[in-house]
DNA sequence: GCCAACGTTGGC
DNA sequence: GCCAACGTTGGC
């Protein structure tokens, strides 16, 4: 069982968006990058969990947990001409991107924003959102790092 | 708005 | 296959 951080800029799909969805799940569609696809179509498996991290905002931060409820499958936005994800090269006999669908888990209790994260550089020092490369949407991470990361949440952000 | 770090594209 | 130009991500 893997884990996983997924990130979205809140202004084209936050929490909260999460939290008024319909039973709570949503597609996690429109990644347009290969390494994360990869990771989408052959990594990512139903039931595994991930971080909900909020990237491009004021305080980027891990803000909730979510459950795969539905592991890679072609990503249909890229064969839809209206839509802001199409990709003309992506066919539906070839699909080049995919999409997983996720469950709200729960909220954590605090945000736990990148700067603390990085106060923690030595315990999450293979952290892939501290490293290089930490531009992709999609990004695993190790049981040893989601524990570490959850019992963050019981401190205080000081 | 700036800029570093990549990823992609396309000429050769 | 190389590499310059360009585009994107995302923190600050």
């Amino acid at each position: 069982m893997g884990y996983w951080l997924l990130k979205s800029e809140p202004t084209a799909f936050s929490f909260t968006d999460l939290e008024v969805a319909p039973a709570q799940i949503t597609p996690w569609e429109g990644v347009r990058n290969y390494q994360a696809r990869n990771y989408l179509r052959d990594g990512v498996r139903q039931g595994e969990q991930a971080f909900f991290y909020h990237s491009g905002a004021a305080q980027p931060a891990i803000v909730g947990i979510v459950e795969v409820v539905r592991s890679g499958y072609p990503d249909e936005t890229a064969f839809d001409a209206t839509s802001p994800y199409y990709d003309l090269n992506s066919l539906p006999d070839q699909p080049r991107w995919y999409r997983v669908d996720v469950r709200l888990v729960r909220a954590l209790r605090r945000p736990i924003s990148l700067a603390e994260l990085k106060r923690y550089a030595e315990a999450l020092s293979d952290f892939a959102l501290l490293r290089r490369g930490n531009r992709l949407s999609v990004l695993p991470v190790t049981e040893a790092q989601w524990t570490f990361v959850l019992g963050l949440e019981e401190k205080s952000d000081l």
